[in-house]
DNA sequence: AATGAATGAGGCTTCATTCAT
DNA sequence: CATGAATGAAGCCTCATTCAT
């Protein structure tokens, strides 16, 4: 069957030109809703900003949502990359659970801090097909599954579902890195933020590994 | 903040019949929002939703966002007593701090679970007018606020910058719980997740209160 | 269910001006394909052509083919008036089997000749969604149904098949009358034509009562 | 006819490949209106369906058009060497009267019946440029001037106008031929409207021949 | 000659908002 | 004050055609 019309681009790029057209494209699409907003930037937009016609825009994109889907796919795989290789560095240098905690939430922070507006746009204005969604879940239980396998690594099997755990953590700092980019509290700069935040989970862990 | 021309009403609802018009068209757009999404939401879906003309509608909401803005002072209205309620039976019946992180996480997974397709459009779909943002950081310092004071009843005034305790607790809350409405984790039910994330937090303000 | 979408105004004219706006938006649609063909026709021309702004338009019409449709309802409506007339006032003042089909061949050449081009531009040239096929068809059996009562009046009982009979002869009438707008040949006039159809359909009933 | 501009490919096919291109390109436009209908076939399509690119078909037709009009050509060709090959035969084998009219109906029937979905694209929806039409007029002046002589034949030089009962006699098949394939009356198989169609034929020649 | 990426005018349609009744 | 018909700017998208490779 044909693939989504919504996720897929037209046609598969097969030459040189095309694939630096979509790239293009995707890379205006980036700087376009993040200068203007989801809703306020139009394809006309993005093809002036690629510097590229409406027309060849929509050569390999069938509608403006599927846009959307690729510029998250791109921000997706950037995040997933990033954990997978912080999972690698942990387990060869065998880190310390804090130094592990550590990294993590830093790495997280910083991938929200490197573009807040686009961050904020993608992940708050857009819309929600279920393209965008199922990508998003996709994303969030890749990560889940590195962070349950760097728990385990620490902790040994004995902790009760690991899932749950990894989800926990995962979404919590997910949701403060969020925060803490879009409205931070008063006086409260990036160090503490990460400090506070390592605290939070190792607390969490400790507790876990000792009563349940 | 100044009241700007998008978030109040055009004339103030002296009258019996000018309130209740109002109060159907908030009711409407809290309806149609639910049931259609923000973006596929027009202002005469809601008129049609509330029983009112597109004219009466414009009678009482200079524009679009301005009906949004209301449902939000509803919502955050709703939200902020719902803590207050809290903290007001904390003190009154001196609960423990477990009971207190018990009830307060329950209450604000209940609340998420009360319109979760809402809370996610009004949270993910709606657009950010300066007034929207104003009433959401309003809301989450309101709320802060409150768990603020709990935690200095607990603990005593020795845990060092209360506010950012404040702020982790709650936004780690919320997040969970918006991200519980949206996608839960397999095999996992509200009560698991309550004990899990009154776990966390216990955790954390355990250590705050011996380390910091 | 829901009438197809394309069939059928998206509110019911309720008010005087409703009526008149549609009207109008029909009475230049019928102007303007008339002038430019259906395919170079767009829906600005329609709305700037009635008077009425593009918004009006598609207040009334979901889309382009549902104006298409309107008109043709009118003009279906109009050609089964007129044999419906023909039918009446033959039976009321007994006419000849000549006399009818001299009436009946000369009212469709009228009405084929009344608007040529817009028959033209209907006939030929505008897309068929299904509703546009379904109208005309039922246009021809209505007629079929008429012509096929008037025979009988006039041959008796005796014809066999004779939805055959009607159907061979309103469609032949049809051809030639509109082929003979289109494109006539050369140093015909309109009163020969009725002679020679007249004469070829009488041969025809002539036989047919005779022979089968 | 002057060659306009519409109706003539950029270059004459000299080569054995350019030839077998056009062809190509023709058949392909025949399938894929056939398809789809005429507004909703695009040049890319055709060119895709004949395996060649769209930059190759441009190389052997100016525009749209000229592919349609090279497509009725072929049509319009078919179509007269059938009624030729029919007077050749009718002539040769002296046919009777009836046997001339059955078989030409026959072969007008089942010309339509070869493709009726293309014959309806090709008489209704496609667009009508002035080569188009001349191209029409061509066609069924050709086969009128064919049935002329094939009359004359058979009834001798007796009938008056005997270019009008040609034109009468093949629109008036033409006509129920088409519409016959389009929207037969219930219950009815082609051997009795041929049947039908001869007697309404005959019945018209034997008059004409009599009384005029 | 062939290819197919690129072009861009222009069509259809939506919907927040206004205004005559 | 209520009504709902009317407005029109602006957005998304198509497709015949061109042109660099």
């Amino acid at each position: 069957m044909a693939p989504s019309s919504v996720a897929f681009p037209r046609r598969k790029p097969t030459q040189e030109r095309s694939r630096a057209t979509v790239d293009a494209i995707v890379e205006a699409a980036a700087r376009v809703f993040e200068a203007r907003g989801y809703a306020h930037t139009t394809t006309n937009h993005i093809a002036e900003r690629a510097g590229v016609s409406i027309g060849s825009l929509y050569q390999y994109f069938p509608n403006k949502d599927s846009i959307l889907v690729a510029l998250l796919e791109h921000h997706a795989d950037d995040g997933a990359r990033l954990i997978a290789e912080l999972a690698a560095r942990a387990e060869v240098e065998d880190w310390s659970l804090r130094a592990v905690l550590e990294h993590f939430v830093e790495a997280l922070v910083e991938y929200h801090l490197a573009a807040p507006r686009l961050q904020y746009v993608l992940l708050n204005e857009a819309p929600r097909p279920p393209a965008v969604v199922a990508l998003r879940h996709q994303l969030e239980d890749r990560i889940a599954e590195l962070v349950s396998g760097l728990i385990d690594l620490k902790l040994g099997g004995e902790a009760p579902r690991p899932d749950i755990v990894a989800w926990l953590i995962v979404h919590a700092v997910e949701g403060l890195a969020h925060e803490f980019v879009v409205h931070p509290p008063r006086e409260t700069n990036r160090d503490t933020l990460v400090r506070e935040v390592v605290t939070l989970i190792e607390g969490y862990l400790t507790r876990r590994g000792e009563t349940n």
